[in-house]
Order: C-alpha cells, then structure tokens, then sequence
DNA sequence: GCTTTGACACTAA
DNA sequence: CTTAGTGCCAAAG
C-alpha cells in the first residue's frame, strides 16, 4: 500500500476542495480516502497550515458525523460561509442529512 | 529520529 | 443522546 507523497498530500486537500461545488460539502474521512490514506486528521492540518481561505474553500470541509467541525478563524466563521453556499446549518450541525457530500469521482 | 499535537473517525458502554 | 477509549496520518518541536 503505497503512502501518500508528503509534497503532494497538501496540494491534493486543497485541489480536492476546489472541485467541491458551491452547496456541496465533504468531510476530511473522504478526502483522505480519496488521497488513498486514512490521515483524516493530516487532511485537516494541511488545511490548516494553508488556511488559504479564499484559494481554497476550506469551510466545505466537515465531520463524517454531520459536525462543521473546526475552522481556523472560528467553527462559526465557517457556518456562517456555509449558509452562504446555500449549505443549511443549524447549532453547529448540518440541517439536512445526509450531508450533501461531493463524491471525488475522477 | 522520537515525541507531541491536531480543523477527525469509529466502537463500546 | 453522551462519555471513554483506541486508531489514524502528517507536520512541528
């Protein structure tokens, strides 16, 4: 099983998160998946590191359980983009389930 | 090169 | 529903 390029494995976050449509999300599980490792967590401390906010859209990223999860500038700062996108969120949770998850297809 | 940290995921109770 | 415990990967110290 080959491991993700530590070069590559950032720039990949983020080139995923540009593919994700404006009122879609994704959460970090599939994303790390998709780079074909299971650091979920290495996906959200490059996004991190990064927090190119605007290059990339990183608040479409959250939990596998329906969570915002976190944000750099603030887990409401996030939401409050979210609702922007058209993305129903509702005390930190999405309002609709399930998650209107963006499939990495290609 | 090992230890700690972190925007997580999953199972069990 | 919540709490606790374990596993996961990469970056930083």
């Amino acid at each position: 099983m080959k491991k993700c390029d530590p070069k590559d494995f950032e720039e990949r976050c983020l080139e995923l998160l540009l593919k994700i449509p404006i009122g879609k999300v994704t959460t970090y599980k599939e994303i790390a998946h998709a780079l074909g490792c299971r650091g979920y967590r290495a996906v959200g401390q490059s996004l991190n590191r990064n927090k190119k906010l605007i290059s990339v859209p990183c608040h479409r990223v959250v939990k596998s359980n329906g969570e915002v999860g976190g944000y750099a500038l603030g887990k409401n700062e996030k939401i409050g983009l979210l609702l922007q996108e058209g993305v129903l969120v509702d005390g930190g949770r999405i309002s609709k389930w399930p998650l209107p998850m963006h499939r990495f297809s290609d």
